[in-house]
DNA sequence: CTTTCTATCCCTTAAAAACAGGATATTTTA
DNA sequence: TAAAATATCCTGTTTTTAAGGGATAGAAAG
């Protein structure tokens, strides 16, 4: 039995090397490829294959959203997870989202046949550099902030005083302090800038 | 005649996929590949192909590092730069490094085909949407800075107060603020959270 | 050798942020 | 429903920045 594998990557010179790196395995059945969300879904409207190769940057949506999407209206396919980042927040919101696995792109021909073949019989595959990262910082250090503190900390990243945010969020200075203040805290962040330096380094703004 | 190439990139799936790409290409002959700058600057002892396609990212060593170093040590190699990102920064900084061209890695085989042939003859190419991405932001937009001034910055964006970063650099606190007007004025920011946003994005920090 | 750039230092005033305490109403959630 | 989280507001004080001005010495570059 042959596994239907479709593939969902913005980057030509991917699609193709992954491509050549299956072509010859005679258990993989390359269905097709896509370079955006969109096309992906119009695709899955007509036909479904096994497993779904997914980058996680896409031009017109993320991946993470896009497994979401794709594990709501077809359950029955498996998502892996394709990507160059190493980094845990991503690896864990696709997981998040149902996907069955995660590989690197710099992963082995063994680890994506791997992956494949474990996503197709419904059991989760994690690259070794994924797992591992996974295991580190399992969450801990990226602060959960509340939809009117990111208001705020984009806001203040973009140069506004607490002045100048109170009158476009329609409230008090005084709130916007305490927001700061609670920012500052759940970053464990000195002032300002640090906080911004963080924030940013962590893609929340 | 035909075109030796080779090719760092620490993607397996992206050296997979060029390798393909090429492979039935009678002018190009690929002469192999490295993951990282060590063994690209190994190979090149032994032998010196006509183009070598490198990327951005490495492990070892910024491909723009890598670009400049191959072309100190070997002028006569022609180098196309590789990437995901289509940043302005990054393109200028490999082309300044004496790159011979820029092709993103969404490109189409004939894309990279023109690139490559236009290196191995000396000239210059930067895909479609490269070459768009120098022509907006030329230059204008990333502030030349001086050493003490990125110094100063970094410990900004770090969370210490003038009087710290004064401690820390020997020097008077009125110092600190005199380039902490500067960099104001350099970035046109409006204060130091705009400041520090502006520096990550232009990745100065 | 003169001009420009860089790095250094100083003063003043006003604005903004950080810090330390609170308080209260409304959602969420366990 | 009771507890927890969220969002709102307040009064202070102290520290830090921002913005304006100006000055000097050395290095680099024309």
């Amino acid at each position: 039995m042959t596994t239907q594998v479709f593939i969902v990557d913005d980057h030509y010179m991917v699609i193709e090397g992954i491509r050549s790196l299956l072509q010859l395995e005679k258990s993989i059945d390359w269905v097709g490829h896509a370079t955006n969300a969109a096309s992906c879904l119009a695709f899955l409207r007509q036909q479904l294959p096994d497993v779904i190769l997914m980058d996680i940057n896409l031009p017109d949506k993320s991946g993470i959203d896009l497994c979401k999407e794709v594990k709501q209206l077809h359950p029955s396919v498996f998502v892996v997870g394709l990507s160059t980042f190493n980094q845990q927040s991503f690896i864990a919101k696709m997981m998040e989202n149902g996907a069955s696995g995660y590989v690197l792109k710099n992963a082995t021909k063994e680890e994506l046949l791997e992956a494949i073949e474990a996503a197709a019989k419904g059991k989760t595959y994690l690259s070794d550099e994924a797992a591992q990262t996974l295991r580190k910082n399992t969450d801990a250090d990226v602060p959960v902030l509340t939809r009117r503190e990111k208001e705020v900390l984009i806001l203040i990243a973009e140069g506004l005083t607490n002045n100048e945010i109170a009158e476009k969020l329609f409230i008090s200075p005084a709130t916007i302090d305490t927001h700061r203040k609670n920012l500052l805290t759940k970053f464990d962040a000195k002032n300002t800038a640090s906080l911004v330096k963080m924030a940013m380094q962590l893609q929340l703004i």
